[in-house]
DNA sequence: TATATCCCATCAGAAAATCTGATGGCGCCC
DNA sequence: GGGCGCCATCAGATTTTCTGATGGGATATA
């Protein structure tokens, strides 16, 4: 036993169990047994505990160890410790059915139109109770997962930064749009005849670039728009009856099939739709469900 | 680090609390330095506590340490444990002024009635909240300690036994009681004229003698009593006018010298009235106080 | 890109805490 | 009064924790 009195910090879980032990036999010798160690374990540990709190805890009355008035308060507090500690040694179980989390989810008008109703489908189907928020996310995506606005961002996003982890959910690539009777709807476009289109250009903004126009560009093109749109919402509308193109990934294209014609673009712009979350976030078993559901609605 | 999961028993609130101040930090190293400990020893504490708890508990996110959700939780009773650790170590404080703990004393009719009056006023004058209990006690005041059913013991209680306290308060001996008119009440009286007297002796019951009487025994006498009362009560009454002789304590005998005479008894019987304790009530300040307080209304 | 820097994980060994087994004192019970 | 049970203490073994050094991975800098 050291002279000074020993620091506090140091006591362990495994003290406190033993003062409720030496409590509850009223003896050492019998806590020793109970505890598969040593009387003089007992005594040691004990003994510590007394110089850190400065009160002899079990005085003999007797031939039985009994507590002090302040060891009943101590252990009091101990018991409560030592509940919570088995509390916190819970593994993180989650159970859908009864959880009432919310659940945000961060995208963009592509995986909101195509993935989000699907997505929000199974969870209300296997968890009823959660509450689904949807955000948007432009290039700030990462951020806000770091951040903890967002549970999970889905997106084109490739970069797999540290403090990050991401899954590949399928791949996807531009396609144009166009009326039926545009002219060129029935030949296949190369690049000159593509450029040479009226074109309806998607900018996002926030500097964001779809990647078929880093491919044009990439190839020396520039396309000049005949018309800016920030989103490809009513897109259909505004091409039907047109000569306007409009060049937007094929899944998005082909919910207008039926009124509008899809042509292959000479510029593909191949990406992944991706599936991404914070590090902190992949070990919590609501997460690791969450994003099961998420592989699984948008069929991986 | 231990291949197999360790206890999480031997988890001490010293890695709580670095579980705190990396979590303030979002670093181990810095952690490190402000618990003024190696950068590996944090890396070791974390590490078991990872192990036990299943979970990274923080995860690199740009360059910073970032809690997981499962870490937060566990932070949140850490830091709750961390509370109460202190609280419990916290001595044993007594603010008299505000206290509103009950006091129980066991004793008998003679320090009912010489002591209780001093010590409850005392007690009353420093701890106007507190409140007092007298309870009765002839020969089981130690089991009543042992009971808890009384704080202290006050009586002519020799015996120091393991498991009690005690202090001595004042020293104390017999005389006789008698009438001013009584034939006796002038000339000192020797064994054999005190044994001839019509004697009233008090008798407690519960196998409790006198020291008198036993010192009378032990000198080869016998008492004969002409009444028998089981307690001092009116016996000043008893014996005004008449030519009954009473032999008690001088101190209660003193309270009716105003009307009778108490002359020297041959068999003084001679005890300590001492103040008793049991030993789970040593070290607490509120006992402490209450003894102190005690011993001074007693006038040591 | 290359380089420097910071940060954590890991390792071997040092230091400290804890445990074991033996011994002794004290009080209880017979 | 003697035997016995119980706790405190001691020396040494064992285990845990810490230190200092090293390396890999990521970030920031050039």
């Amino acid at each position: 036993m050291p002279a000074s009195p020993p620091n506090p910090a140091s006591i362990d879980f495994a003290a406190l169990d033993m003062l409720r032990v030496v409590h509850e036999l009223g003896s050492f010798t019998a806590a020793a047994e109970k505890l598969n160690v040593n009387q003089s374990a007992v005594s040691y540990t004990i003994g510590k505990l007394r110089a850190c709190f400065q009160d002899p805890l079990f005085v003999r009355e007797g031939g039985r160890q009994v507590a002090t008035d302040r060891c009943e308060e101590i252990l009091a507090k101990s018991l409560q410790m030592l509940g919570m500690l088995d509390e916190m040694l819970q593994p993180d179980a989650f159970a859908p059915e009864q959880a009432t989390q919310n659940v945000t989810i961060a995208c963009n008008y592509y995986e909101r139109v195509l993935l989000i109703p699907g997505i929000v489908a199974a969870i209300r189907q296997v968890a009823p109770k959660m509450t689904v928020k949807v955000i948007s996310s432009l290039s700030d995506g990462h951020l806000r997962l770091l951040r903890r606005e967002a549970d999970v961002l889905i997106g084109p996003f490739e970069r797999a930064e540290s403090g990050f982890h991401s899954r590949r959910l399928y791949g996807e690539e531009y396609a144009c749009l166009m009326d039926p009777g545009h002219p060129q709807a029935r030949t296949p476009l190369d690049a000159d005849r593509y450029l040479s289109l009226n074109h309806v250009l998607i900018d996002y903004g926030a500097g964001w670039q779809s990647a078929f126009l880093r491919e044009l560009e990439a190839a020396g093109h520039r396309l000049t728009p005949t018309i800016v749109v920030p989103s490809p919402a009513g897109l259909g509308t505004l091409i039907a009856g047109s000569d306007l193109v409009a060049t937007i990934p094929r899944r998005l294209g082909a919910r207008d099939a039926e009124t509008l014609t899809l042509a292959p673009s000479p510029f593909r712009g191949r990406f992944d739709v991706s599936l991404v979350w914070a590090a902190h976030t992949n070990a919590s078993a609501m997460h690791r469900w969450l994003r099961d559901l998420i592989w699984s609605a948008c069929r991986g």
